[in-house]
This record gives structure tokens, C-alpha cells and sequence, in this order.
DNA sequence: CAGGATCCACCGTGATACTG
DNA sequence: CAGTATCACGGTGGATCCTG
């Protein structure tokens, strides 16, 4: 999916040198894709608070079955957003902690977070407008 | 850039109501959902460079099919994010602008986007590392 | 407790053809 | 030009069972 037009970052602000980011998006798409997922930033949330272990975050996230929190786990730890620690006792004991680049996408996740609570009525307002103004004797169907 | 945190950011360990998920997302699903998909963002972004016809942005955007760009540029009006604007000339003509709060996301995108930038280099260090150290002598199927 | 392995349903996406 | 309609496919995620 590569964007053939110029850099994502340096135009509205302008501040950016271009970089990587002239043919593809910086990189975002790696990001946007783990983010875009059903889980991760759930994960990523919970663990900003501190470590979890396994039980402890699907306990937290509620709906998440074990197998997308171990495949979530995992891609984050492979992309070194999550460090996983092992004990070898019995019954096993794995803790997750995010790693300082984890807390700094955190950050960056919270920012998005903070956009999403402040602009969320505005977007509720829009999809029933856009709904009265679109589909206002229309079959609902959507 | 807009993502300098404002109240969320810092409460790693408060977590406040406002918070994201845990209980509620704080309605960053729904953005979450829009921005994770494949073309959202690349549409904002190509938008945020200023007004654009329908076929301007398809162009600017290789790949992208004519259904796919209809149907995303149509979410992002039902969000409130983008406007259309058609007029009564034959053949037709429509262009796509965004609204303040379009140009408000396309801010924090940006900040993603730094973000990814920054980190991206390591991120791809922490992948290989992944490699090295899980599958070094597995039969590399991934 | 932590997580691997399988099977399966869903839906987002792409390709194509048609319309106003 | 700017869409809409239909079909087919692949990946993501859910449910379940099994292991160390």
C-alpha cells in the first residue's frame, strides 16, 4: 500500500525533513496495524499501568479469549512494545511489562484517547445527522 | 503537535473515568476502527494536503479501488470528518474537504506518524531480534 | 497457569460490470 | 466523472480441546 505522493508528516505542520516517508508511511502502517487490531491497545492500556501477568489481563480485558491474548502478547513482545518474563516454578508464572518504547507508544496512544473522548459526541452528532439527512425514509440497513 | 498529552497521558497509574477502555473506550474503538483499516488514513492524510476531486484522491492514492475509496471517503463523511461537496454540472463533479475536526484528527495522525517514525528502525531491530532468538533453527514458516 | 493446535464463521477487501 | 451492485476470496478472530 505503498503512497506514491510526498511525505506524510511534513505537510501540515512542516516540520518535518521528508525522511523514509515519501513512499510509504513512515512506517505508520506497522503501527496502525497492530493498533487497528481488536485487542492490542486494550493490552497496551492495561499494562501502562503496571505488570500483569497472563490471568491478570485477561481477567482485565474483558471478552478477550486466550488465544488473541497470547497472539497479542506475542506481537507485541516481538515488536519489542512488551517484555515477557518467564518464571520456571510450578504452575508456571509469566509476567508482561511494557518496554520504555512501549510506554512511549502508550503515550502516543493516550493522545489518540484523549482525541477520541474529546470529538466523541461530535462524531455521534454527525452519524445521526448524516443518518436523517441520508437514509431518512430509507431502508436502514447498515 | 497535538499529541502533547493533556490529562490522560500521566495517569499511568490514576486512571481516571475519562480513561481509555478498561471499561469503556472512551470511544477510541470507533476511531481506532476507522484509522485500522487500509485506507482511512491515507485518504486524511492526502486530504489534509487540501481539496480534492474524487478521482484526484483514487489517483493519489494507488491501489485503491473505486468502491473501497467510495466507501471510505463515505464513513469518514458520516463521521463528520470530511465534507463532500457535489455539484450540478455534467459529468458530475465532487470534491472532498476536511472539516475543522477532520483537520483536528489529521493532527494527531501526524503525531502517530512521528511516532512510527522515531521508532520504526527499532521496532524492525526488536522483529529480527525476535527471529534470531525464536525461530533461529525453526523451520522459518511465517 | 500459560499457551499451542484446530476448526469455522464472519467481514473487510478486491475485481468486475453497470448506471446517471 | 462519480458512483452502485454483485461475487469471490483471504485473513482475523471466536470456540473448543489439548499440553507441560
Amino acid at each position: 500500500m505503498s503512497v506514491a505522493n510526498t511525505a506524510v508528516t511534513s505537510q501540515v505542520k512542516g516540520h518535518l525533513p521528508a525522511g523514509p516517508c515519501g513512499d510509504d508511511d513512515c512506517g505508520i502502517r506497522d503501527v496502525l496495524d497492530r493498533l487497528g487490531d481488536k485487542w492490542t491497545v486494550l493490552v497496551i492500556v492495561e499494562l501502562s499501568k503496571g505488570v500483569r501477568r497472563f490471568r491478570e489481563l485477561q481477567r482485565a480485558i474483558p471478552g478477550i479469549s486466550q488465544r488473541m491474548l497470547t497472539l497479542t502478547t506475542k506481537r507485541l513482545c516481538q515488536d519489542g512494545l512488551v517484555e515477557r518474563t518467564a518464571y520456571p516454578t510450578v504452575p508456571p508464572q509469566v509476567d508482561y511489562r511494557l518496554t520504555p518504547m512501549g510506554h512511549s507508544l502508550a503515550d502516543t496512544v493516550f493522545g489518540l484517547a484523549d482525541w477520541s473522548r474529546d470529538h466523541k459526541d461530535a462524531i455521534a452528532a454527525a452519524r445521526s445527522r448524516w443518518d436523517v439527512e441520508h437514509l431518512g425514509d430509507e431502508p436502514a440497513v447498515r
